[in-house]
DNA sequence: CCTACCGATCGGTAGG
DNA sequence: CCTACCGATCGGTAGG
């Protein structure tokens, strides 16, 4: 309402319409997401509330749903946006191959020790998604789906070619299921748990395991 | 307040003071912790309400509360019962060590896969309880520690003495974790991972590598 | 174990 | 982006 100015973005011809009405649409939804994110990792989706959102941005909750439609829709916003964790920036961006995207997993394992917040919401917002009518239940499910698609290719990179398919995709979903694993158990017990050389050690062991070809019983 | 007398276990003399007023106190307090069990799984701590967990057995929710005073009470005595998964059997009862105990380690993923209940519970209360002020949190937090410490002696049994202690702990949390990650895939996708035969291969192949020493970079 | 009730909180809508 | 409001739900208590 108020006559804000705040351009960021959209150039426009200098005495347009009504010269920048708020402090750019996009800005405040950037807001609005960061605010958002941390509630979800603070409290999960379910107990995390708009009106502490909005707390945080300085708004109310109808303000918030003004820029959002729903809490399920803010939810989705914050899932797809692809600032987030390491790992995640397996999906949108140029990803590297083979030892290299392993390595990848190494320093995500370690620049993630100073993202309590992200690693934290995607621990429990992940993990909250197998509940019942779920909005992001499907998210899951395609992410962890993709997850295990590249990692299976960027072993397959360093392996034998003779190491079969399927083994290709287990090794793949035991090393995405241990570092999931251990950000639960590192959440806890930050002190007792190193994530970083710990999921070095492992990836190092699955590697070996597929080049030795011991995989059976 | 009423005459309640319930004999269950403690035997008493026959025609001692009411004569069973109710099913057994025992036997009701069993029956709204699996209900509360089940609601906890599929819907997770802070969203599943009483209403439901009282639906189940036929009651009000103001009579769930009569016997478990608060829903807090009511989560520590489901996640405190003992029947549950294979894994916690790991603290509870008589355990088998060193091999045995990894062999336990793969029956009980074998096991869990008829048991989605069992598994999505501790699967979402753990990770639930890294939210800020959960009253599980300590449990989980015991709970971990103690998981490691127990695999971490089996392991050592099986390896050779030179492998250091904080080599077979990390193994510990890696086995942990892995079996958890796995888990969350599983309840999300459950016919493209085979949990058995993946931690069968994962624990072999921690074997297998502290048994190498190749365990550094 | 219930009826009755309370205060609190929540997501969402109207309507500007 | 707010005020004002709604219906729904929740955990817990009183008081039997």
């Amino acid at each position: 309402m108020s006559a804000n100015t705040g351009s960021t973005a959209k150039s426009l011809a200098p005495a347009d319409k009504v010269r920048k009405p708020h402090a750019s649409t996009a800005a405040t939804r950037e807001r609005i997401l960061t605010a958002a994110m941390s509630v979800f990792a603070n409290r999960g989706y379910n107990n995390g509330s708009l009106l502490e959102i909005a707390d945080r941005v300085g708004m109310t909750h109808a303000g918030v749903l003004h820029y959002f439609g729903s809490k399920d829709n803010l939810l989705t916003a914050v899932l797809e946006r692809r600032d987030e964790s390491g790992i995640d920036t397996l999906e949108g961006h140029r990803l590297p191959t083979g030892g290299a995207l392993l390595q990848h997993l190494v320093n995500t394992a370690r620049g993630n020790t100073e993202r309590v917040g992200i690693v934290q919401a995607y621990a429990v917002l992940s993990v909250e998604s197998v509940t019942e009518n779920h909005p992001a239940q499907q998210f899951f499910r395609d992410r962890f789906s993709g997850l295990r698609t590249i990692v299976a290719d960027a072993l397959r990179e360093v392996v034998p070619p003779t190491v079969p398919e399927h083994e290709l995709v287990r090794a793949a979903s035991l090393i995405i299921a241990m570092m999931d694993g251990l950000q639960v158990q590192w959440l806890l017990d930050p002190d007792t748990i190193d994530m970083a050389s710990s999921v070095e050690i492992a990836i190092n062991g699955v590697v070996a395991q597929l080049r030795a070809g011991t995989t059976a019983t």
